[in-house]
DNA sequence: AACTATAGGAAACACTTGTTCCCTAATATG
DNA sequence: CATATTAGGGAACAAGTGTTTCCTATAGTT
């Protein structure tokens, strides 16, 4: 019964120390400007959209307020509805920031590689190197947006589909190049091997988040056996 | 130039057809009360916090509001007030219920196989099975509280951190069994392989969200090639 | 049987949120 | 040079948030 539970001292509660709101909110008060009002600023839409993906990576796209955006932008908030339609268009302009930015990284990381199977090392490599520290900490928009988003949000859930799509895509083209130049042997499964390895960097990224500790080269040592 | 791409007619938003909010608040106001006030419920603590995962495994926990829970958990405000300090300990609580009911069902599908190398199979296709259709869209409720908390809220961070080492012991000690049992080669890095393992459940999570397909027998094919 | 304590409810509260509105000053145009 | 336009700012607004408070009717006690 549920009065067996419910105490007046609160019994579910007795094992929280602090408080939940932690960081956020040092100065939202936006400084004030040096320069004239109306002055075109120095900086273009890009890194202030990156500004923008730092903030929503980071804590979401709920406990982003437009305050939040608006410092992290370095815009009024006028500026910003000016320029967006509103928050969810933001942070949609802000996610094909994010992914365009991380397409370009992966792909020349494993651009690097002499031949299929090296360029897929390369690719994970990449992967545990941007799920560690500072960056892994912030955590991954693509991540982030399909577990927070994806079953609320049918544009952002297609956003994510299709992104997961094209890198599931991107990895299997890589073991089939590896198969054509011999360095990955015929019968491993393209579709199957790609779509595990998708798992396996998404996974990363969650697991980066926790602040596990990942180690490069001996995690993709070990992931490199699915090729044999 | 910020003023080349800002526009009146607002650029960065033509591509957005519907607009944000699709789902929830259906019935936000509660329901009135059929039965006579006062009168004590008759469901325990532990349905309510399951009603209470549900909501927060689907929304997380930013866009879940009291409203939200008091509805599914079926219970008015001050009572939810009552029985927890607040909403920070009410996901604590429906936190600590998800692990505990997960983690009975992880170790009993494990528990099924006969040597080491099976029950790590079944651990794999019970994760798979519960990454997919209904509750794979609902999601998992440590990669939501990962992905969404564990950059700003140290609690919770821990809580996450810890269950990722204790499912990651878990599978080391299964390898290991494998390796005594002889199903599993002495050669397999545990460790390594555990974590990378852990990386692979928490991403067939993110997977699922996404709803992409996800073929257990052919995937639990693959990873198990981390064993040879 | 009268009394006390309290489970459970719902309205009120203070605050934050996303959004709009309007002002100002610099640029561009004639 | 005078005028129209608009980038950018910030105050004002309404709706929603988490939380508190108080009420009521039951359950338990003497």
């Amino acid at each position: 019964m549920i009065r067996d539970l419910i105490t007046t001292k609160c019994l579910y509660s007795e094992t929280i120390i602090p408080y939940y709101p932690v960081m956020q909110k040092t100065a939202r008060k936006s400084q004030p400007i040096a320069r004239p009002p109306g002055r075109p600023r120095e900086f273009d839409m890009d890194t202030a959209l990156d500004r923008a993906v730092r903030v929503f990576s980071e804590r979401g796209y709920h406990a982003t307020s437009i305050g939040d955006l608006t410092t992290a932008m370095r815009l009024a908030t006028g500026s910003v509805y000016k320029a967006f339609r509103d928050k969810h268009a933001v942070f949609l302009a802000a996610f094909e920031r994010y992914v365009a930015l991380r397409q370009e990284q992966t792909r020349s990381a494993a651009a690097k590689g002499a031949n299929g199977r090296e360029r897929l090392r390369n690719m994970l490599l990449s992967y545990v190197a941007h799920s560690q520290g500072s960056e892994g900490r912030r955590g991954c928009l693509v991540v982030g947006s399909a577990v927070e988003l994806s079953a609320v949000d049918p544009v952002v859930a297609a956003l994510v589909s299709a992104r997961l799509e094209t890198n599931e895509g991107f990895i299997a083209g890589l073991i089939r190049e590896g198969q054509a130049d011999g360095s990955i042997p015929r019968h491993v499964a393209a579709d199957d091997t790609a779509r595990l390895m998708i798992c396996i960097t998404q996974g990363l990224r969650v697991v980066g988040k926790a602040r596990l500790s990942l180690d490069g080269k001996r995690l993709v040592a070990v992931a490199m056996k699915l090729l044999a």
